[in-house]
DNA sequence: TCATTTACATACAGTCTGGACTGTATCATA
DNA sequence: TATGATACAGTCCAGACTGTATGTAAATGA
């Protein structure tokens, strides 16, 4: 009897092949973790309960359980996957605008898009606010943070160079990212007007005494977090 | 027997006369609205549960429940709350700052410390993050941004002016808003270097196109608005 | 092939929340 | 001072959430 279901499932699927424990695992992991973003994203970190992430995975509540014994052990999984995440977008992000001709507009424009204007900083803001309160995810926030900045500091000073101006184009890089993380928190309070004229506004403030080195069009030299980080997404 | 009880609390008290029921409300208001925006700073968003609030207002169930129906309701005055304090706060932030030597520096170091810096911020991010969900409370926040905006603008534009770029004083204190903004949200994840960095920088950066005019020392123009918003706080 | 581990499913227990509801004391006023 | 309105207190309840305990099928390894 036991022989007959995987027949019937053989002929529906066409693929026979079970998969593998580890394959399994991983699959499940993944819808998961991704489900665990989306709600945090769409229904915020209160919304996010357990019984809303597995519906929204499509799977049962013991397969959560089974691979996250506590609803905190998924989150801080899930903010280790939205690292992975950043970091990779992050890396696309800079090999797009390598090839760019106006390097700094295209660069603000394609982090608040890509990055700021995304599900997945609302999610980011949401696991901040959280971290108010929870010691152990303001830790992996805060690692997070330092990676993220350790990534980014690099490639900023290696596609740009400031004059005029005792300011690092890391610096300035990072005032630029906490505009945008403001901009980011209050988008949908602010008029897009209001945001464009922010954007731009910066582009026209820094560029006097930022510009992009030329001729650098080969991808920067990457740290070697970068592998290390990205070599366990699979 | 309903005579005994008065005359006991007026012997502890040594104030026999009862206050009057709008005196009454309003104090039992006050302190309902002050400890929602204390719990949302420190509790969260989630955290902050009627139970939770009217323990730390030092009340019953019932009193919470008859001047606000529904927690709803509660949160929707806090945030109007919250904007009557962040008024006066930047009221009276803009004229400690009028007889400063170097304005520019003490307007971003005040607005720092006595605006982002602070749990009625963090009331702020919590409230903003739980808008993303509540359409109701999206709009009041915005409508708050807008007021305290429409505040701000004329005051920047009076107290400072700009020079070799296009930028009005308003645009770039809106965007100084939006740095810290940013860097409030983050600030507990964030060294303090780091955002004593970003502070500075903000000013070294700002100061040779933005500059405070000679001999103001006198308040701004207040909008009608101002006195509007503050005439009912009592 | 069989025992053991792994992956997943379901049911349940205990706790907490928000809103409804009831009861009581105080105030305003005619 | 009588009467209705207001201010507050305390309790109950249906629903939701997390963690746990238990059951079953699939996969692994000897």
């Amino acid at each position: 009897m036991s022989r007959i279901a995987p027949a019937m499932k053989t002929a529906i699927t066409e693929k026979p092949r079970r998969r593998t424990q580890e394959e399994r695992s991983e699959a499940m992991r993944k819808r998961l973790l991704a489900a665990t973003l989306e709600s945090l994203a769409e229904d915020g970190y209160a919304g996010s309960t357990l019984s809303s992430i597995v519906r929204r995975a499509g799977v049962s509540r013991g397969a959560q359980v089974h691979h996250y014994p506590s609803k905190q052990a998924l989150l801080l999984d899930a903010s280790e996957d939205l690292l992975k995440r950043t970091y990779r977008r992050l890396g696309t992000l800079l090999l797009s605008i390598s090839e760019e001709d106006n390097r700094l507009q295209a660069l603000v424009d394609a982090c608040w898009e890509q990055m700021f204007a995304t599900p997945l900083y609302r999610a980011y803001c949401e696991l901040v606010a959280a971290s108010q309160r929870d010691e152990e995810l303001a830790q992996a926030l805060g690692a997070m943070l330092r990676r993220v900045m350790a990534l980014f500091e690099p490639a900023a000073n290696y596609y740009f160079e400031t004059s005029g101006t005792k300011l690092r184009p890391a610096d300035m890089f990072l005032q630029l990212s906490c505009l945008l993380s403001g901009l980011g928190l209050q988008a949908t309070l602010l008029s897009k007007p209001v945001i464009r004229s922010q954007l731009d506004g910066w582009v026209r403030q820094a560029s006097p005494i930022l510009r992009a080195r030329k001729g650098i069009t080969s991808p920067p030299p990457r740290p070697a977090s970068w592998d290390r980080v990205l070599e366990t997404v699979g």
